[in-house]
DNA sequence: AGGTTTCTTTGACCTAGATCAAACAAAGTG
DNA sequence: CACTTTGTTTGATCTAGGTCAAAGAAACCT
């Protein structure tokens, strides 16, 4: 992934110009964000930036995964925040890092020019109006979350990851609800418990627990299949369809 | 409070003029906003809307505090957003209502229509811009509260809980930092075990821990008096003087 | 003033998940 | 191919916080 950092994507085969910050700009907005925009990727396991960095640019996640995450002295840490294709990474108006923003797998960044693009958000309505539906479904995402953290098992809490996992998968993948689902985790056990907010041995006895009891299926360690999503759903603990993650 | 129900306040005078959603608009932006408000009031442990809800206005708390939160099935539930003076109620773009909000005080909104309101944020960037602010600053003291849900012990969330309602205090009351500080707690026991994801025993007995060690100071139940922040700020683990909630 | 109701405290006990420990599996390295 | 390194599983034990129970304490009736 080294040798990707010349990339250069055109918007219109972007494969999230539909949902990212730009997706409600028209043409002559698309152009100005173009101006100021360049790619930049990062391998799996290396920081994007970690807290009290100063970030000068902000950026959407074009494909790959990434995670925000908090850790206090002792070095016990919550994971805060997923970023997937999409995403949008930084925070606007504030330089200063407040989390350890790491890539768990290989990805690939659009980012903008901080100055620049501060300036096109008191210019470019669109995008302002964008970035705050998008402020506004991580908040609520953030809220389920905090309901999984402060209330739920931990069977329920490897449930919910599954689930988000799962549905993230449904929405791009087009598959109709009811077949089975099958995705790959972008985490290891440890940043599923670092998520979770459980110890990693905790995941791991919750994931034998479920394949054996048939709520999913492992192919190997990374791969997972989801013969019935509603089964999962039950499992944890809210049946309703939604609580999207990020 | 249910007579109060006509109060009318000028912007001018209003407590919360400058940290509210319209801190930053002129005169002219702010007389937009006047023609479509009123006020409303909603006594101490009455509902403002229940999660299913339609709710066809917009609101500024101007005082008083409620909350958010959500529930599952069996009951277990789990708050996640407290709401004080200057906060926002409400989202943008979507009528239902996806939480359970309760006044915990006797409140009084500054209520926006929503049709109205909707199309000021498109016209009107201060608002939006206003908005997205306070909603980034939401997501930061969610996330925030995620580290506290899933790594603190109860007694830091205890600490953690009286430390964010102590800094609430303080950047509105101007104190210096190294004075004592009094505050009223505006839950019970029980509504800060939804909060911290605990029981109300184990509220109860935290709080009489950190009595029994000189950590803060009782008067009644509901008022508490912090003798030294900093000793306060390590007990909940992270004595970074940030961390401020909602 | 006696009687509800609501909130809080404290005690005794129990359990879900943490901690400690060991072995295994897969992938990368020299 | 032996040899780390990194991630995973499983077992044995421990403990923080949950659960169940009972008794204060305050506010609110009537």
């Amino acid at each position: 992934m080294t040798a990707r950092d010349s990339v250069n994507i055109n918007c219109a085969n972007c494969q999230i110009r539909h949902r990212a910050v730009c997706s409600q700009c028209d043409d002559a907005e698309l152009n100005a964000l173009d101006k100021i925009k360049y790619y930049k990727s990062f391998a799996a396991g290396e920081n994007i930036a970690l807290m009290g960095d100063e970030m000068d640019f902000l950026a959407s996640v074009v494909n790959g995964v990434a995670t925000l995450s908090q850790t206090l002295e002792d070095g016990r840490t919550q994971m805060v925040g997923l970023l997937l294709p999409s995403d949008f990474v930084g925070r606007p108006g504030r330089k200063g890092v407040i989390y350890d923003i790491q890539a768990k797998t290989d990805i690939l960044l659009c980012c903008f020019r901080r100055e620049p693009f501060e300036e096109l958000m008191v210019t470019t309505p669109h995008i302002v109006q964008r970035l705050l539906q998008m402020t506004l479904d991580e908040l609520d995402a953030a809220r389920e979350w905090m309901l999984v953290l402060g209330r739920k098992t931990a069977r329920e809490k490897i449930s919910s990851f599954f689930a988000i996992m799962a549905q993230r998968h449904l929405e791009l993948g087009k598959l109709s609800p009811s077949d089975a689902i099958e995705f790959d985790l972008p985490l290891t056990r440890e940043g599923m418990s670092d998520f979770l907010g459980l110890t990693l041995e905790t995941v791991s006895r919750q994931i034998s627990a479920l394949k054996k009891d048939g709520v999913i299926e492992m192919v190997g360690k990374r791969h997972v299949c989801v013969p019935n999503l509603q089964t999962l759903l039950e499992e944890a603990g809210d049946d309703n369809d939604g609580g999207i993650l990020s």
